[in-house]
DNA sequence: TGCAGTGTTGCTTC
DNA sequence: CGAAGCAACACTGC
């Protein structure tokens, strides 16, 4: 699942292959609701010749700025990743055709194309996305910063210090780890990451955020980014549906100790891990490393 | 075989 | 008001 480590993943990758590159028009779409605003005629003559001047992200949302007045907003959610692809392989009922295709686009979780732009380059820039969630909007900037504005602080900038980690959990109550999901305490957190951080901190996911001390606050506040960076290092999770630009997996994978590990020694101390239901979302937790 | 499980967000319901 | 449940969709695993 696309988690902050991915979209920076994704954003990164972007901002080194298409940044400067116009968006010439819309090559594919077989679900026009894919975009939420504006209307579908609207967004594509907006859209058009529209130069890609930078992609930024905040929060699990890619924003990618244009030479107008609007941004490109594309929230993945469960399943969504981009792929860019030489533009001579064409698409046809959501899938890659044609001979010669690269390996990576074989892959059948590359194999839901819903939406493609034929970029400047030759390139496309096109959306994959097994369950259909993504969700893309263009609005104006002067919009953006509201539509923001809901949004938690980024636990990778420098200003998110202990300070303001404590600020962002204070008067609030609940099991930890659905604090840490909740996208207004801090941005783009999910149920991957939230299990993983938990267990480098040594804290249960259901214990309540109020009982938590100082010290353990300070773990988890520095098992948050310790546990987010060596995701974008090895760029993210491939578990599920994740695929880089080029469609290659992550490798966040080999170093997980509790997500989806249930029944399975801990890495740690071999206990069996195990799985409870928090606010509705499996949580993957070491009964003997967490307390 | 059929149905619960999978995760993110936003909307509806209590 | 906040918390909980569910829908959006499609595939996997039991």
């Amino acid at each position: 699942m696309p988690e902050l480590p991915e979209v920076e993943t994704i954003k990164r990758d972007l901002n080194k292959s298409i940044k400067g590159k116009k968006i010439l028009e819309i090559l594919y779409c077989d679900t026009k609701n894919l975009i939420k605003e504006p209307s579908f005629k609207e967004f594509e003559r907006e859209i058009k010749n529209k130069e890609i001047k930078e992609i930024k992200r905040r929060a699990k949302n890619l924003l990618f700025y244009l030479s107008s007045d609007k941004v490109l907003l594309i929230h993945l959610k469960l399943t969504g990743h981009l792929l860019l692809v030489d533009s001579k392989y064409k698409i046809k009922n959501s899938k890659w055709t044609g001979d010669n295709l690269p390996e990576e686009l074989k892959d059948p979780r590359n194999q839901f194309i819903h939406l493609s732009f034929l970029l400047s380059d030759g390139n496309q820039l096109a959306l994959s996305d097994l369950r259909k969630f993504a969700a893309i909007r263009l609005i104006d900037k002067e919009s953006l910063a509201n539509y923001l504005s809901e949004y938690g602080p980024e636990p990778l900038e420098k200003d998110f210090t202990f300070e303001k980690f404590k600020e962002a959990i204070k008067n609030r109550k609940g099991p930890i780890k659905k604090i840490l999901m909740d996208q207004s305490v801090i941005a783009g957190i999910g149920n991957i990451y939230s299990d993983e951080i938990l267990f480098e901190s040594g804290i249960l996911p259901a214990r309540d955020v109020k009982d938590l001390s100082e010290k353990e606050l300070k773990r988890i506040y520095n098992s948050i980014s310790n546990v987010l960076k060596k995701a974008i290092k090895l760029r993210g999770e491939s578990i599920s549906d994740f695929r880089d630009i080029k469609g290659r997996l992550g490798r966040f994978d080999r170093e997980r100790f509790v997500y989806r590990r249930e029944g399975k020694p801990c890495k740690k101390c071999g206990t069996i891990i195990e799985r409870i239901k928090i606010g509705g979302r499996s949580a993957h937790f070491c009964p003997k490393c967490q307390k």
